[in-house]
DNA sequence: TTCTCTGCAAATAATTTGCACCCAT
DNA sequence: ATGGGTGCAAATTATTTGCAGAGAA
């Protein structure tokens, strides 16, 4: 199975590359949709995954949450809002993380890891305060 | 509001810590239907979510999958298998990754870090090696 | 008695899929 | 022309919620 560069695809590529972000597959629907008015949201989930799949871009699983795809593909960990769900990369010494090590890995055959950090983003800190104010 | 100890919630509760497991919501109502037939999964639902905003049991969001529940509170890291989706406990430092640290956390006011380690697990390693004798 | 909890069914949210037509290669 | 891709609607999966009656405290 071979893949096609549809308008569509393209489309998909180019604003999740533009955002910088860590964008939902209906967030970047909303995006596209102002460019493709007819383009579904299907394709949107079916892209996303496809072209993840490829390794063109990242797939994110943050804390049971809904999926995020990521314009970066290297290996990388992130840290998210636990108020808005914004997700940001962490820059972290991956390397330093693995040595530190776990031992009992239950006879796992280990594939990877990753460090997810959690907190309040700098807006939603500044929100909560002012609201904290106001009473 | 004050929690009350139901026949559900005590059994819910029973058959969690008894599976010395992370299960999730439907697991766990089947377990129970075989002595509660009568149980509806959104009270399985209902209690799991109770019980671990009360901290008396832990409530586990890995890898964009489903919700599972755990009988620990304490904090603690997982490995996960990427075939089954099989959750076991790591046991590793978390202080020494804290140690190892991150330094750029983008403003975030900091709540909590977890690692998650992916592999596959012993069982689904030896049923793969067993269809691979087949090819 | 009081107020939380339950069962049931319906609602929601995120994502996936079947199908007939479309279009990139 | 061929087989992957698209739009649309319907299906699925996981989870939540409204409501009237049940049962802990």
């Amino acid at each position: 199975m071979q893949l096609r560069m549809t308008n569509q695809r393209e489309m998909i590529l180019r604003e999740l590359r533009k955002s910088k972000q860590h964008l939902t597959a209906d967030e970047l629907y909303e995006k596209v949709k102002k460019i493709m008015p007819r383009i579904s949201l299907a394709t949107v989930y079916r892209n996303l995954e496809i072209l993840s799949e490829a390794g063109i871009i990242g797939k994110l699983e943050v804390s049971g949450r809904q999926k995020r795809f990521d314009y970066e593909v290297e290996e990388h960990d992130h840290i998210y809002c636990v108020v808005c769900h914004r997700v940001d990369n962490l820059e972290i010494d991956r390397e330093s993380i693995r040595e530190v090590g776990w031992n009992s890995d239950k006879g796992y055959a280990v594939h990877g890891y990753r460090l997810e950090v959690a907190g309040i983003c700098p807006e939603c800190q500044r929100k909560r305060s002012k609201k904290e104010k106001k009473q």
